[in-house]
DNA sequence: ATGGTCGTATGACGA
């Protein structure tokens, strides 16, 4: 078991990757892990219960995992070779979704190298008007009022919320408005849920390094998507002021989507350079 | 050609 470091914390490089699949993206996973050099890395869409997480692998090439997965759907995890202490399972006040209600594994939080670190993954929305719709929008409104729960306590906190949210911000964000025409992820009141959610006190740390447009984080798997080079950027690093002030360089793995066998989401990276 | 592909309780459904 590694330490925390002390406040006053060195260099690291963060990422967050929806992997869509442990079982499918095990090999990739660990080629990642072993060529990126990140030391902490959220992971989202597992797709796997805890009891058949494959932690030894990941173990051996020096990293600490903490999983939340309930069932084959969703699915959480954050891997960690800086400490992985104060794990959180959901966040306070997190909406369940149907009746009889259900809560889901879409978030897990530790604090990793100095840093707060949560593993996102912000309920799809299926189709404007269906329930799942309003789940989502909750689901982020909860969220915000955490976040700033959180600052309000220590305005400080070197705070990061990694994952994919599910929503392309502006139009930017999307390869052709006009194919999202009365979609999900580009809604007005989505793109206000995200807009309130950085008003909590976040910023994407990644935009800066990656101006757009044409930059994105998920490609379909249908239709040529990724080649026709038609994405969306819908995965972030967002982080509190004290955190965002340290970030050095971002970036998206494009070249991890390509081929057999990858996720139709890409890694997205952040350097934080030494707290001054 | 109005789909095309992946993943998951392999069977419809979720993304």
């Amino acid at each position: 078991m590694s330490a925390t470091p002390p406040p006053g914390s060195p260099p690291l490089r963060f990422a967050t990757w929806n992997i869509n699949s442990i079982r499918a993206r095990q090999d990739r996973l660990l080629a990642f892990l072993a060529r990126s050099d990140v030391d902490v890395l959220a992971i989202q869409e597992t797709k796997i219960p805890n009891e058949k997480f494959p932690t030894a692998p990941i173990a051996d090439l020096g990293f600490e995992v903490a999983h939340h997965g309930v069932s084959q759907w969703n699915g959480v995890a954050l891997i960690s070779r800086v400490g992985i202490e104060n794990i959180r399972i959901g966040f306070p006040g997190m909406p369940t979704f149907g009746q009889p209600p259900l809560t889901e594994a879409r978030a897990i939080g530790a604090t990793c190298g100095g840093i707060d670190i949560w593993s996102l993954y912000v309920p799809n929305g299926r189709s404007l008007g269906d329930p799942h719709y309003d789940y989502k929008l909750e689901w982020l409104a909860a969220l915000a009022w955490f976040v700033a729960a959180e600052l309000t306590a220590d305005p400080a906190k070197q705070l990061a919320l990694c994952g994919d949210f599910n929503i392309a911000p502006t139009d930017e964000d999307v390869w052709d408005m006009a194919a999202f025409e009365g979609d999900t992820h580009v809604s007005e009141p989505e793109r206000t849920a995200f807009a309130n959610l950085l008003g909590s006190g976040l910023q994407d740390v990644v935009r800066p390094h990656q101006p757009g447009p044409g930059v994105y984080t998920y490609w379909d798997y249908q239709r040529l998507r990724f080649p026709r080079r038609e994405g969306m950027r819908i995965d972030f690093a967002l982080a509190s002021a004290a955190l965002a002030g340290r970030v050095t360089a971002a970036r998206i793995d494009r070249e991890e989507r390509k081929g057999k066998g990858a996720s139709d989401h890409a890694p997205v990276i952040v350097d934080v350079g030494e707290q001054p």
